[in-house]
DNA sequence: TCAATAGTGTCTGTTAGACATTATGCC
DNA sequence: GGCATAATGTCTAACAGACACTATTGA
Protein backbone atom coordinates (compact mmCIF):
# COMPACT_ATOMS: atom_id res chain seq x y z
CA UNK A 1 0.00 0.00 0.00
CA UNK A 2 1.49 3.18 -1.14
CA UNK A 3 1.24 6.54 -2.84
CA UNK A 4 0.12 4.96 -6.39
CA UNK A 5 -2.25 6.12 -8.12
CA UNK A 6 -5.98 4.61 -6.49
CA UNK A 7 -7.22 3.94 -9.83
CA UNK A 8 -5.90 0.51 -9.59
CA UNK A 9 -6.40 -2.98 -11.36
CA UNK A 10 -9.30 -4.44 -9.84
CA UNK A 11 -9.44 -8.10 -10.05
CA UNK A 12 -12.11 -11.24 -9.31
CA UNK A 13 -12.03 -12.40 -5.99
CA UNK A 14 -12.25 -16.19 -5.12
CA UNK A 15 -12.63 -18.17 -1.91
CA UNK A 16 -11.43 -22.00 -2.02
CA UNK A 17 -12.54 -24.49 0.85
CA UNK A 18 -10.20 -27.09 1.76
CA UNK A 19 -12.27 -29.08 3.76
CA UNK A 20 -11.13 -32.20 5.65
CA UNK A 21 -12.33 -35.22 7.50
CA UNK A 22 -11.89 -38.83 8.19
CA UNK A 23 -13.68 -41.87 6.74
CA UNK A 24 -12.70 -44.96 7.77
CA UNK A 25 -9.69 -44.00 8.77
CA UNK A 26 -8.20 -42.40 5.62
CA UNK A 27 -7.89 -38.60 5.02
CA UNK A 28 -10.71 -37.20 2.38
CA UNK A 29 -11.41 -33.76 0.82
CA UNK A 30 -14.66 -32.61 -0.17
CA UNK A 31 -14.84 -31.82 -3.55
CA UNK A 32 -18.01 -30.81 -6.58
CA UNK A 33 -18.60 -31.45 -9.48
CA UNK A 34 -18.39 -28.77 -11.75
CA UNK A 35 -21.36 -28.10 -14.17
CA UNK A 36 -20.14 -25.37 -15.98
CA UNK A 37 -17.31 -24.26 -17.97
CA UNK A 38 -14.71 -24.08 -17.44
CA UNK A 39 -13.42 -27.50 -16.83
CA UNK A 40 -17.25 -28.73 -17.00
CA UNK A 41 -17.86 -32.11 -15.52
CA UNK A 42 -14.10 -32.17 -13.94
CA UNK A 43 -14.12 -32.22 -9.94
CA UNK A 44 -13.35 -29.27 -7.83
CA UNK A 45 -12.86 -27.73 -5.00
CA UNK A 46 -15.93 -26.01 -3.34
CA UNK A 47 -15.87 -22.35 -3.59
CA UNK A 48 -17.09 -19.24 -5.73
CA UNK A 49 -16.50 -15.48 -6.37
CA UNK A 50 -17.37 -12.93 -3.69
CA UNK A 51 -21.56 -12.17 -3.25
CA UNK A 52 -20.41 -8.37 -3.55
CA UNK A 53 -17.75 -5.69 -2.97
CA UNK A 54 -18.01 -5.56 0.67
CA UNK A 55 -17.99 -9.91 1.60
CA UNK A 56 -15.31 -10.50 3.94
CA UNK A 57 -13.22 -13.22 2.52
CA UNK A 58 -13.96 -15.28 5.74
CA UNK A 59 -17.44 -14.54 5.59
CA UNK A 60 -17.53 -15.39 1.91
CA UNK A 61 -15.65 -18.80 3.46
CA UNK A 62 -18.26 -19.10 5.35
CA UNK A 63 -21.36 -18.69 3.16
CA UNK A 64 -19.96 -20.90 0.54
CA UNK A 65 -19.24 -23.74 3.30
CA UNK A 66 -22.72 -23.40 3.99
CA UNK A 67 -24.08 -23.07 0.19
CA UNK A 68 -21.90 -25.59 -0.99
CA UNK A 69 -20.86 -28.06 1.49
CA UNK A 70 -24.03 -27.65 3.80
CA UNK A 71 -22.02 -27.24 6.88
CA UNK A 72 -23.68 -24.82 8.72
CA UNK A 73 -20.35 -24.75 11.61
CA UNK A 74 -16.76 -26.41 11.42
CA UNK A 75 -14.44 -26.44 14.43
CA UNK A 76 -11.54 -25.54 12.10
CA UNK A 77 -11.51 -22.95 9.54
CA UNK A 78 -8.15 -20.41 8.33
CA UNK A 79 -6.60 -19.07 5.45
CA UNK A 80 -4.46 -20.92 4.06
CA UNK A 81 -3.13 -18.92 0.90
CA UNK A 82 -3.93 -16.96 -2.05
CA UNK A 83 -3.54 -18.49 -5.29
CA UNK A 84 -3.72 -16.11 -7.98
CA UNK A 85 -1.22 -16.78 -11.13
CA UNK A 86 -2.10 -15.56 -14.06
CA UNK A 87 -3.43 -17.87 -16.45
CA UNK A 88 -4.69 -20.31 -13.65
CA UNK A 89 -8.43 -19.47 -15.08
CA UNK A 90 -9.39 -19.82 -18.52
CA UNK A 91 -11.49 -16.76 -18.42
CA UNK A 92 -9.16 -14.58 -17.05
CA UNK A 93 -7.22 -13.34 -14.25
CA UNK A 94 -8.71 -14.07 -10.92
CA UNK A 95 -7.09 -14.34 -7.44
CA UNK A 96 -8.38 -17.09 -5.20
CA UNK A 97 -7.59 -17.25 -1.56
CA UNK A 98 -7.84 -20.73 -0.50
CA UNK A 99 -9.22 -21.73 2.86
CA UNK A 100 -8.70 -24.86 4.91
CA UNK A 101 -11.76 -26.56 7.44
CA UNK A 102 -11.66 -29.37 9.08
CA UNK A 103 -14.42 -31.18 9.92
CA UNK A 104 -15.51 -33.97 12.43
CA UNK A 105 -16.51 -37.69 10.53
CA UNK A 106 -20.30 -36.68 9.52
CA UNK A 107 -23.77 -38.86 9.31
CA UNK A 108 -23.21 -39.39 5.13
CA UNK A 109 -22.20 -37.72 2.23
CA UNK A 110 -23.34 -34.00 1.91
CA UNK A 111 -26.51 -33.63 0.12
CA UNK A 112 -28.02 -30.20 1.13
CA UNK A 113 -28.77 -27.34 -0.85
CA UNK A 114 -26.18 -26.82 -3.85
CA UNK A 115 -24.44 -29.76 -2.42
CA UNK A 116 -26.01 -32.28 -4.04
CA UNK A 117 -22.56 -32.94 -6.39
CA UNK A 118 -20.47 -32.67 -3.68
CA UNK A 119 -18.54 -35.92 -2.44
CA UNK A 120 -15.96 -36.93 -0.09
CA UNK A 121 -12.72 -37.97 -1.85
CA UNK A 122 -9.64 -39.78 -0.73
CA UNK A 123 -7.04 -37.49 -0.76
CA UNK A 124 -4.05 -39.74 -2.12
CA UNK A 125 -5.23 -40.38 -5.45
CA UNK A 126 -5.52 -36.73 -5.85
CA UNK A 127 -1.62 -35.67 -4.32
CA UNK A 128 -0.16 -38.40 -7.15
CA UNK A 129 -2.63 -36.89 -9.85
CA UNK A 130 -4.06 -40.26 -10.16
CA UNK A 131 -7.58 -38.11 -10.34
CA UNK A 132 -8.05 -35.20 -11.84
CA UNK A 133 -8.80 -31.58 -10.56
CA UNK A 134 -9.75 -28.68 -12.34
CA UNK A 135 -7.65 -25.57 -12.05
CA UNK A 136 -4.76 -25.56 -9.95
CA UNK A 137 -6.95 -27.21 -7.34
CA UNK A 138 -4.55 -30.30 -7.09
CA UNK A 139 -1.84 -27.92 -5.75
CA UNK A 140 -4.32 -26.42 -3.20
CA UNK A 141 -5.18 -29.81 -1.70
CA UNK A 142 -1.58 -30.44 -1.83
CA UNK A 143 -1.16 -27.55 -0.13
CA UNK A 144 -3.64 -27.68 2.77
CA UNK A 145 -2.78 -31.67 3.47
CA UNK A 146 0.57 -30.43 4.37
CA UNK A 147 -0.54 -27.09 6.05
CA UNK A 148 -2.95 -30.26 8.17
CA UNK A 149 0.12 -32.31 8.90
CA UNK A 150 2.71 -29.28 9.76
CA UNK A 151 -0.12 -28.20 12.59
CA UNK A 152 -1.10 -31.11 13.66
CA UNK A 153 2.29 -31.37 15.37
CA UNK A 154 1.95 -27.94 17.14
CA UNK A 155 -1.40 -26.80 17.66
CA UNK A 156 -4.62 -29.05 19.17
CA UNK A 157 -5.63 -29.68 15.36
CA UNK A 158 -6.47 -33.17 15.63
CA UNK A 159 -9.31 -32.41 17.82
CA UNK A 160 -11.33 -30.69 15.14
CA UNK A 161 -11.38 -33.74 13.66
CA UNK A 162 -13.07 -35.61 16.62
CA UNK A 163 -16.92 -35.43 17.73
CA UNK A 164 -17.40 -33.00 21.17
CA UNK A 165 -15.99 -36.09 22.58
CA UNK A 166 -13.69 -38.61 21.68
CA UNK A 167 -11.50 -41.36 22.67
CA UNK A 168 -7.38 -41.12 23.34
CA UNK A 169 -7.74 -43.61 20.58
CA UNK A 170 -9.81 -41.88 18.22
CA UNK A 171 -7.89 -39.31 17.88
CA UNK A 172 -4.16 -41.72 17.72
CA UNK A 173 -6.42 -42.86 14.24
CA UNK A 174 -6.90 -38.94 13.68
CA UNK A 175 -2.76 -38.50 13.80
CA UNK A 176 -2.23 -42.10 11.68
CA UNK A 177 -4.56 -41.00 9.08
CA UNK A 178 -3.02 -37.54 8.36
CA UNK A 179 0.29 -38.37 8.59
CA UNK A 180 0.16 -41.77 7.29
CA UNK A 181 2.59 -43.29 9.96
CA UNK A 182 1.58 -46.27 12.52
CA UNK A 183 2.13 -44.87 16.09
CA UNK A 184 2.62 -46.75 19.21
CA UNK A 185 -0.61 -46.73 21.36
CA UNK A 186 1.21 -46.57 24.85
CA UNK A 187 3.11 -44.10 24.31
CA UNK A 188 0.62 -42.01 22.28
CA UNK A 189 -1.32 -42.39 25.59
CA UNK A 190 1.40 -40.84 27.69
CA UNK A 191 2.24 -38.24 25.32
CA UNK A 192 -1.11 -36.89 24.78
CA UNK A 193 -1.46 -36.78 28.39
CA UNK A 194 1.46 -35.15 29.33
CA UNK A 195 1.01 -32.09 26.72
CA UNK A 196 -1.20 -29.92 29.59
CA UNK A 197 -4.44 -28.35 27.96
CA UNK A 198 -4.92 -30.63 25.14
CA UNK A 199 -7.04 -32.63 25.94
CA UNK A 200 -9.51 -32.70 29.30
CA UNK A 201 -11.71 -35.57 30.56
CA UNK A 202 -15.16 -35.32 29.54
CA UNK A 203 -16.66 -36.52 33.02
CA UNK A 204 -16.89 -40.40 33.71
CA UNK A 205 -18.78 -41.37 30.57
CA UNK A 206 -16.94 -44.18 28.67
CA UNK A 207 -17.99 -45.67 25.59
CA UNK A 208 -17.32 -49.51 23.81
CA UNK A 209 -15.71 -50.25 21.08
CA UNK A 210 -15.08 -54.19 21.51
CA UNK A 211 -12.56 -54.45 24.60
CA UNK A 212 -12.64 -52.34 27.20
CA UNK A 213 -15.12 -49.04 27.43
CA UNK A 214 -12.34 -45.91 27.70
CA UNK A 215 -12.71 -42.58 28.89
CA UNK A 216 -13.80 -39.54 26.81
CA UNK A 217 -12.07 -36.35 26.63
CA UNK A 218 -12.93 -33.41 24.84
CA UNK A 219 -10.72 -30.50 23.45
CA UNK A 220 -8.46 -28.44 26.23
CA UNK A 221 -7.84 -25.10 26.50
CA UNK A 222 -5.15 -24.89 24.73
CA UNK A 223 -4.44 -24.28 20.76
CA UNK A 224 -0.97 -24.36 21.02
CA UNK A 225 1.00 -27.73 22.29
CA UNK A 226 3.77 -27.75 24.22
CA UNK A 227 5.69 -30.12 23.94
CA UNK A 228 4.52 -30.64 20.46
CA UNK A 229 3.70 -33.93 18.81
CA UNK A 230 6.96 -34.78 17.06
CA UNK A 231 7.01 -36.71 13.64
CA UNK A 232 9.18 -39.59 15.01
CA UNK A 233 12.37 -39.90 13.39
CA UNK A 234 11.63 -43.50 11.90
CA UNK A 235 8.33 -41.65 10.23
CA UNK A 236 10.91 -40.05 8.53
CA UNK A 237 10.18 -41.73 4.85
CA UNK A 238 7.77 -39.92 2.52
CA UNK A 239 9.64 -36.34 1.21
CA UNK A 240 12.89 -36.13 0.39
CA UNK A 241 14.95 -34.05 3.41
CA UNK A 242 15.15 -31.08 0.78
CA UNK A 243 11.87 -29.67 0.57
CA UNK A 244 10.34 -25.56 0.31
CA UNK B 1 -14.78 -21.14 -7.80
CA UNK B 2 -17.71 -23.00 -9.24
CA UNK B 3 -20.59 -21.64 -11.41
CA UNK B 4 -21.26 -19.09 -10.24
CA UNK B 5 -21.60 -15.71 -12.84
CA UNK B 6 -18.31 -14.85 -14.42
CA UNK B 7 -19.24 -11.52 -13.99
CA UNK B 8 -17.92 -11.03 -10.08
CA UNK B 9 -16.88 -8.11 -7.98
CA UNK B 10 -13.63 -7.16 -8.69
CA UNK B 11 -11.34 -5.82 -5.85
CA UNK B 12 -8.56 -3.41 -6.03
CA UNK B 13 -5.40 -5.93 -5.35
CA UNK B 14 -2.10 -4.26 -3.43
CA UNK B 15 1.07 -6.35 -1.86
CA UNK B 16 2.39 -5.35 1.17
CA UNK B 17 6.33 -6.51 2.32
CA UNK B 18 7.39 -7.08 5.63
CA UNK B 19 11.49 -7.12 4.77
CA UNK B 20 13.03 -8.24 8.18
CA UNK B 21 16.60 -7.68 9.24
CA UNK B 22 19.41 -7.57 11.89
CA UNK B 23 21.17 -4.49 12.80
CA UNK B 24 22.97 -4.05 16.05
CA UNK B 25 21.50 -7.60 17.16
CA UNK B 26 17.89 -6.39 16.79
CA UNK B 27 14.94 -7.19 14.33
CA UNK B 28 14.11 -4.24 12.14
CA UNK B 29 11.50 -4.29 9.72
CA UNK B 30 11.80 -1.70 6.20
CA UNK B 31 8.72 1.33 6.87
CA UNK B 32 7.98 4.09 4.19
CA UNK B 33 6.48 7.61 5.25
CA UNK B 34 3.38 7.80 2.84
CA UNK B 35 3.30 10.61 0.95
CA UNK B 36 -0.59 11.01 0.39
CA UNK B 37 -3.83 10.99 1.94
CA UNK B 38 -4.88 8.47 3.75
CA UNK B 39 -2.46 8.22 6.87
CA UNK B 40 -0.24 11.37 4.84
CA UNK B 41 3.11 11.31 6.86
CA UNK B 42 2.10 7.98 8.76
CA UNK B 43 4.27 4.97 8.69
CA UNK B 44 3.68 2.09 6.43
CA UNK B 45 5.10 -1.00 4.96
CA UNK B 46 6.13 -0.70 1.37
CA UNK B 47 3.69 -2.22 -1.10
CA UNK B 48 1.25 -0.92 -3.26
CA UNK B 49 -1.38 -1.79 -6.25
CA UNK B 50 -0.56 -4.20 -9.11
CA UNK B 51 0.90 -2.25 -12.11
CA UNK B 52 -1.63 -4.02 -14.26
CA UNK B 53 -4.08 -6.49 -14.60
CA UNK B 54 -1.92 -9.58 -15.46
CA UNK B 55 1.03 -8.86 -13.35
CA UNK B 56 1.83 -11.86 -11.28
CA UNK B 57 1.64 -11.47 -7.13
CA UNK B 58 4.82 -12.37 -6.38
CA UNK B 59 6.10 -10.52 -9.57
CA UNK B 60 4.60 -7.53 -7.95
CA UNK B 61 6.56 -7.74 -4.94
CA UNK B 62 9.94 -8.44 -5.91
CA UNK B 63 8.90 -4.92 -8.23
CA UNK B 64 8.11 -3.27 -5.05
CA UNK B 65 11.10 -4.82 -2.71
CA UNK B 66 13.25 -2.91 -5.88
CA UNK B 67 11.27 0.29 -6.34
CA UNK B 68 10.73 1.33 -3.07
CA UNK B 69 13.26 -0.97 -0.80
CA UNK B 70 15.97 -0.38 -3.37
CA UNK B 71 16.59 -3.91 -2.87
CA UNK B 72 17.37 -6.06 -5.94
CA UNK B 73 17.31 -9.59 -4.20
CA UNK B 74 16.45 -11.11 -1.36
CA UNK B 75 17.40 -14.68 0.26
CA UNK B 76 13.54 -14.96 0.95
CA UNK B 77 10.89 -13.63 0.03
CA UNK B 78 7.51 -15.76 0.29
CA UNK B 79 3.63 -15.02 0.88
CA UNK B 80 2.49 -14.24 4.46
CA UNK B 81 -1.25 -13.94 4.12
CA UNK B 82 -4.09 -11.70 3.11
CA UNK B 83 -5.53 -9.31 4.60
CA UNK B 84 -8.63 -8.07 3.05
CA UNK B 85 -11.35 -6.59 6.17
CA UNK B 86 -13.61 -4.35 4.27
CA UNK B 87 -13.03 -1.11 6.01
CA UNK B 88 -9.14 -1.72 6.41
CA UNK B 89 -8.36 1.15 3.83
CA UNK B 90 -10.79 4.36 4.39
CA UNK B 91 -10.69 4.79 0.10
CA UNK B 92 -12.60 1.29 0.19
CA UNK B 93 -12.70 -2.01 -0.33
CA UNK B 94 -8.93 -3.33 -0.79
CA UNK B 95 -7.09 -6.43 -0.44
CA UNK B 96 -3.84 -7.19 0.14
CA UNK B 97 -1.23 -10.11 0.19
CA UNK B 98 1.27 -9.86 2.54
CA UNK B 99 4.60 -11.04 1.71
CA UNK B 100 7.46 -11.85 4.27
CA UNK B 101 11.20 -11.09 2.67
CA UNK B 102 14.39 -11.46 4.86
CA UNK B 103 17.25 -9.91 3.75
CA UNK B 104 20.89 -9.64 5.39
CA UNK B 105 22.28 -6.95 6.88
CA UNK B 106 22.61 -3.89 4.88
CA UNK B 107 25.44 -1.48 4.33
CA UNK B 108 23.47 1.54 5.13
CA UNK B 109 19.78 2.70 5.25
CA UNK B 110 18.61 2.34 2.22
CA UNK B 111 19.00 5.94 0.29
CA UNK B 112 17.80 4.71 -3.63
CA UNK B 113 14.91 5.66 -6.23
CA UNK B 114 11.57 5.69 -4.21
CA UNK B 115 12.84 4.98 -0.96
CA UNK B 116 14.20 7.80 -0.30
CA UNK B 117 11.55 7.88 2.97
CA UNK B 118 12.18 4.30 3.84
CA UNK B 119 14.00 3.76 6.99
CA UNK B 120 14.76 0.83 9.23
CA UNK B 121 12.94 0.61 12.59
CA UNK B 122 13.44 -1.79 15.71
CA UNK B 123 9.87 -4.11 15.72
CA UNK B 124 9.32 -3.97 19.46
CA UNK B 125 7.82 -0.17 19.51
CA UNK B 126 5.27 -1.28 16.72
CA UNK B 127 4.65 -4.31 18.41
CA UNK B 128 3.37 -2.86 21.23
CA UNK B 129 1.56 -0.11 19.50
CA UNK B 130 3.95 2.26 20.94
CA UNK B 131 4.77 3.66 17.62
CA UNK B 132 1.44 3.95 15.20
CA UNK B 133 1.40 2.32 11.50
CA UNK B 134 -0.90 3.13 8.27
CA UNK B 135 -3.55 0.72 7.83
CA UNK B 136 -3.53 -2.91 9.65
CA UNK B 137 0.04 -2.79 9.25
CA UNK B 138 0.74 -3.35 12.80
CA UNK B 139 -1.27 -6.72 12.65
CA UNK B 140 0.50 -7.33 9.33
CA UNK B 141 4.15 -6.72 10.69
CA UNK B 142 2.95 -8.94 13.95
CA UNK B 143 2.18 -11.71 11.83
CA UNK B 144 5.22 -11.36 9.71
CA UNK B 145 7.70 -11.51 13.09
CA UNK B 146 5.89 -14.56 14.19
CA UNK B 147 5.98 -16.19 11.09
CA UNK B 148 9.99 -15.52 11.09
CA UNK B 149 9.94 -16.78 14.83
CA UNK B 150 7.86 -20.43 13.71
CA UNK B 151 10.00 -20.34 10.84
CA UNK B 152 13.80 -20.42 12.14
CA UNK B 153 12.80 -23.66 14.34
CA UNK B 154 11.76 -25.73 11.51
CA UNK B 155 13.73 -24.52 8.35
CA UNK B 156 16.93 -22.77 7.73
CA UNK B 157 15.48 -19.20 7.33
CA UNK B 158 18.25 -18.10 10.02
CA UNK B 159 20.68 -17.97 7.68
CA UNK B 160 18.67 -15.65 5.05
CA UNK B 161 19.37 -12.98 7.64
CA UNK B 162 23.37 -13.31 7.16
CA UNK B 163 25.54 -12.82 4.32
CA UNK B 164 26.73 -15.50 1.97
CA UNK B 165 29.03 -16.76 4.41
CA UNK B 166 28.78 -16.67 8.45
CA UNK B 167 30.53 -17.32 11.87
CA UNK B 168 28.00 -19.54 14.34
CA UNK B 169 27.79 -17.06 16.84
CA UNK B 170 26.80 -14.69 13.84
CA UNK B 171 23.94 -17.52 13.30
CA UNK B 172 23.03 -17.53 17.06
CA UNK B 173 22.54 -13.67 17.28
CA UNK B 174 19.85 -13.93 14.67
CA UNK B 175 18.24 -16.61 16.96
CA UNK B 176 18.37 -14.30 19.86
CA UNK B 177 17.13 -11.66 17.99
CA UNK B 178 14.24 -12.95 16.55
CA UNK B 179 13.41 -15.24 19.70
CA UNK B 180 14.48 -12.29 21.77
CA UNK B 181 16.10 -15.11 24.33
CA UNK B 182 19.87 -16.27 25.18
CA UNK B 183 21.24 -19.23 24.14
CA UNK B 184 24.77 -20.80 25.18
CA UNK B 185 26.45 -20.64 22.85
CA UNK B 186 28.65 -24.26 23.38
CA UNK B 187 24.96 -26.18 22.81
CA UNK B 188 24.06 -23.73 19.83
CA UNK B 189 27.36 -24.60 18.48
CA UNK B 190 26.95 -28.68 19.04
CA UNK B 191 23.19 -28.11 17.80
CA UNK B 192 23.28 -26.14 14.49
CA UNK B 193 26.19 -28.85 13.89
CA UNK B 194 24.44 -31.68 14.40
CA UNK B 195 21.64 -30.50 12.13
CA UNK B 196 23.30 -31.86 9.05
CA UNK B 197 22.94 -29.92 5.58
CA UNK B 198 21.93 -26.97 7.78
CA UNK B 199 25.06 -25.11 7.09
CA UNK B 200 28.23 -26.28 5.62
CA UNK B 201 32.29 -25.20 6.09
CA UNK B 202 33.10 -22.65 3.84
CA UNK B 203 36.26 -23.34 3.25
CA UNK B 204 39.19 -22.86 5.58
CA UNK B 205 38.45 -19.03 5.52
CA UNK B 206 38.39 -17.50 8.94
CA UNK B 207 37.46 -14.33 10.41
CA UNK B 208 38.41 -12.40 13.47
CA UNK B 209 36.19 -10.42 16.13
CA UNK B 210 38.26 -9.88 19.05
CA UNK B 211 38.85 -13.56 20.48
CA UNK B 212 40.14 -16.25 18.61
CA UNK B 213 38.84 -16.37 14.82
CA UNK B 214 35.95 -18.40 13.74
CA UNK B 215 35.30 -20.83 11.04
CA UNK B 216 32.77 -19.47 8.40
CA UNK B 217 29.98 -21.34 6.78
CA UNK B 218 27.62 -20.62 4.36
CA UNK B 219 23.83 -21.52 4.18
CA UNK B 220 23.18 -25.39 3.33
CA UNK B 221 21.14 -27.76 0.78
CA UNK B 222 18.56 -28.90 3.28
CA UNK B 223 15.63 -25.86 4.06
CA UNK B 224 13.46 -28.32 6.16
CA UNK B 225 15.59 -28.57 9.48
CA UNK B 226 15.84 -32.08 11.18
CA UNK B 227 16.21 -32.09 14.34
CA UNK B 228 14.57 -28.51 14.49
CA UNK B 229 15.70 -25.67 16.86
CA UNK B 230 13.62 -26.23 19.68
CA UNK B 231 13.07 -22.62 21.50
CA UNK B 232 13.96 -24.35 24.84
CA UNK B 233 11.13 -24.47 27.51
CA UNK B 234 12.94 -22.07 29.65
CA UNK B 235 12.32 -19.84 26.65
CA UNK B 236 8.73 -19.81 27.62
CA UNK B 237 7.57 -16.21 28.76
CA UNK B 238 6.62 -14.43 25.94
CA UNK B 239 3.29 -15.21 24.72
CA UNK B 240 0.11 -16.96 26.94
CA UNK B 241 0.34 -20.09 26.62
CA UNK B 242 -2.93 -19.92 24.72
CA UNK B 243 -2.84 -18.58 21.60
CA UNK B 244 -4.56 -19.40 18.51
C1' DT C 1 51.32 -12.35 29.61
C1' DC C 2 46.12 -11.46 29.55
C1' DA C 3 41.68 -10.85 27.36
C1' DA C 4 38.36 -12.65 24.49
C1' DT C 5 36.10 -15.67 21.74
C1' DA C 6 36.12 -20.50 19.34
C1' DG C 7 35.56 -25.05 19.81
C1' DT C 8 35.35 -29.73 22.55
C1' DG C 9 34.25 -32.69 26.45
C1' DT C 10 31.47 -34.31 30.25
C1' DC C 11 27.72 -34.89 33.29
C1' DT C 12 22.79 -35.19 34.54
C1' DG C 13 17.86 -35.08 34.22
C1' DT C 14 14.33 -35.81 30.93
C1' DT C 15 12.20 -37.97 27.28
C1' DA C 16 11.14 -40.88 23.09
C1' DG C 17 10.46 -45.31 21.79
C1' DA C 18 10.19 -50.15 22.70
C1' DC C 19 7.52 -53.47 25.04
C1' DA C 20 5.56 -55.98 29.54
C1' DT C 21 1.89 -55.96 32.58
C1' DT C 22 -2.40 -55.14 34.68
C1' DA C 23 -7.33 -53.46 34.35
C1' DT C 24 -12.05 -53.56 32.66
C1' DG C 25 -15.54 -54.24 30.00
C1' DC C 26 -18.57 -57.74 26.70
C1' DC C 27 -19.44 -62.40 24.71
C1' DG D 1 -13.34 -67.87 31.50
C1' DG D 2 -11.89 -65.85 27.09
C1' DC D 3 -11.20 -61.96 24.28
C1' DA D 4 -10.31 -57.37 23.04
C1' DT D 5 -8.97 -53.05 24.09
C1' DA D 6 -7.70 -49.47 27.87
C1' DA D 7 -4.48 -47.80 30.92
C1' DT D 8 -0.15 -48.02 33.50
C1' DG D 9 4.68 -49.45 34.32
C1' DT D 10 9.54 -50.36 33.06
C1' DC D 11 13.70 -50.15 30.58
C1' DT D 12 17.25 -48.01 27.52
C1' DA D 13 19.36 -45.06 24.33
C1' DA D 14 19.43 -40.39 22.98
C1' DC D 15 19.26 -35.74 23.76
C1' DA D 16 18.76 -31.00 25.97
C1' DG D 17 20.75 -28.07 29.07
C1' DA D 18 24.36 -26.89 32.22
C1' DC D 19 29.05 -25.94 32.57
C1' DA D 20 34.44 -27.21 32.76
C1' DC D 21 38.00 -27.11 29.87
C1' DT D 22 41.24 -26.50 25.97
C1' DA D 23 42.55 -23.82 21.68
C1' DT D 24 43.76 -19.79 19.05
C1' DT D 25 44.17 -15.37 17.99
C1' DG D 26 45.31 -10.04 19.05
C1' DA D 27 46.84 -6.58 22.29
Amino acid sequence: MDDDDWRAPAVPLAVDLVILTLRESRLHVLLVERGVDPYRGALALPGGFLSHLEEGLLDAARRELAEEADLAEVPYLEELGVYGDPGRDPRGRVVSVAFLAIAPRLPEPVAGTDAAAASWRPVEPLLSGEEELAFDHRRIVADGVEHARRKLEHSALATAFCDATFTIAELQQVYEAVWGIRLDPRNFYRKVQGARGFIVAAGPARRTDGGRPARLFRAGPLHSLYPPMVRSAHAVHEGAPIDE
